[in-house]
DNA sequence: AAATGCAATTTTGTCGACATAATTAAAATA
DNA sequence: TATTTTAATTATGTCGACAAAATTGCATTT
């Protein structure tokens, strides 16, 4: 018990690690799940693209066996469509599906910003401001990592959501659909950034929380979330343009 | 083309079968995964129970393999809990899990229904209609049957999340949640029921689905599932009290 | 008698080989 | 030449056997 509370306190300081740090233990199922997710997610596997069992099993090293039960596991996490007797792509992020994501983002989001700001202790609502204290002086350092900061981003975001205590929104967002958001980061992080005013509205975010306004911090975090598609959408309909 | 729109359809009209029906078709790990879903939804598997590998592998008529693919969905699902070199575990539904649970319902189905005033085709919402009307006539009829009007009610929650448009609210609610809320109903099912005031508030929300009120429908399907989780967890506080 | 350490058993994790279905390529026909 | 049929190849689905880890039961010790 004593190293499960011990492991707990490091996680809770590790940022951005627990959404990508990949952990070369535990049975090679997982350890293909991880490598697998992080090369989808970084676009090293293009969306669409056809995932053979046999080449992906050499390539890790191990059988076929364990690779499945990965393949199935990232069709949980909606990362690769299975299709029967007929394999498993990357999944394809359009405009809808992405549109549908960042819906009910917006929805989730929003609940766990309001029993956050009830539910959070002090002591959190302190580490939120010294997480964005970090990310203002990492974007004046350096503006170029932009990938850093997207991930420094969803930290925040899933911080927030730890402090909801509800267990089934921190699976939901943490395991899954945040994945799909950095996947879609990594496609857009090339062009601008609106890390700006983004940090502006993790404060007033943050302030609502300390004022223990659930109502104020959810409506801020929902708008703050419908502000990001609107720039992802834009960034979305250029590309479009530009490929046409 | 034509033969997965009549598919649809078929579907469309199927009540509850869409979320329960098994499939004796695809994959051995695909058949595997719905029968333990159903064995553990109606409690045929215990909360807690190990399961044994080989042991459902024989009673299936199948090898490990598949069976451990349909371990590793039903995991993504949440009906059962892996730990690495330990087996899996038959989910354990206690007070917590259920609160977070409908907490999550709350958000993503009053999401669901403020869009859907906007997307449903009139068609669709006399559907909704006429499946109320259906219900009453088989309460009246039988008040027995709390296991049909169980279903009744998830399907209807269902059509009202088809009507989001929102394939990632689809996929979130129909194959994984809903298991969950199947497996509270049998548990609870036995007790009494709330079919009476459930069905005069279901009316409620289509009509404002029919005049197209977003924000009245939302308003209304969240206090109808709040008040479905008081009953609920009332009911749980009963079982407490019998138990100790 | 309780606790600890060790051996035996059970169960999970993994691999390689075979069967079956899908895809591709080639050949035959209109 | 275009299309359909058929054969060859590839990839997925499945099984059985082995290795490693965990659990259980027993014997030993304090």
């Amino acid at each position: 018990m004593y190293f499960v509370l011990l492991f707990c306190n490091i996680v809770d300081n590790m940022s951005f690690s627990m959404l990508s740090h990949s952990p070369e233990q535990g049975t090679l199922a997982d350890i293909a799940s991880h490598r697998l997710a992080q090369s989808i997610v970084t676009g090293e596997l293009a969306q669409g693209q056809k995932l053979n069992e046999a080449e992906l099993a050499e390539r890790f090293g191990m059988g076929r066996g364990p690779l499945r039960e990965a393949l199935r596991h990232l069709e949980g996490m909606r990362l690769v469509k299975r299709i029967p007797n007929a394999g498993a792509r990357v999944v394809v992020l359009d405009r809808k599906t992405l549109s549908d994501l960042y819906a009910v983002r917006e929805a989730l989001e929003g609940m766990a910003c309001r029993i956050a700001a009830t539910q959070m202790t002090e002591d959190e609502i302190e580490q939120l401001r010294k997480l964005l204290d970090h990310h203002e002086v990492q974007i004046k350092k350096q503006g170029g990592k932009v990938y850093a900061q997207s991930e420094g981003d969803l930290d925040f975001h899933f911080q927030i959501v730890r402090g909801s205590r509800n267990q089934m929104l921190m699976d939901m967002l943490g395991s899954e659909q945040y994945q799909l958001l950095r996947m879609c980061r990594y496609r857009t992080s090339r062009n601008a950034q609106r890390t700006g005013p983004a940090l502006q509205q993790h404060r007033q975010i943050v302030e609502a929380l300390a004022q223990r306004d659930g109502e104020l911090a959810e409506l801020l975090m929902r708008r703050h979330i419908r502000g990001a598609w609107q720039s992802i959408s834009e960034m979305i309909s250029k590309e479009e343009e530009a490929a046409a």
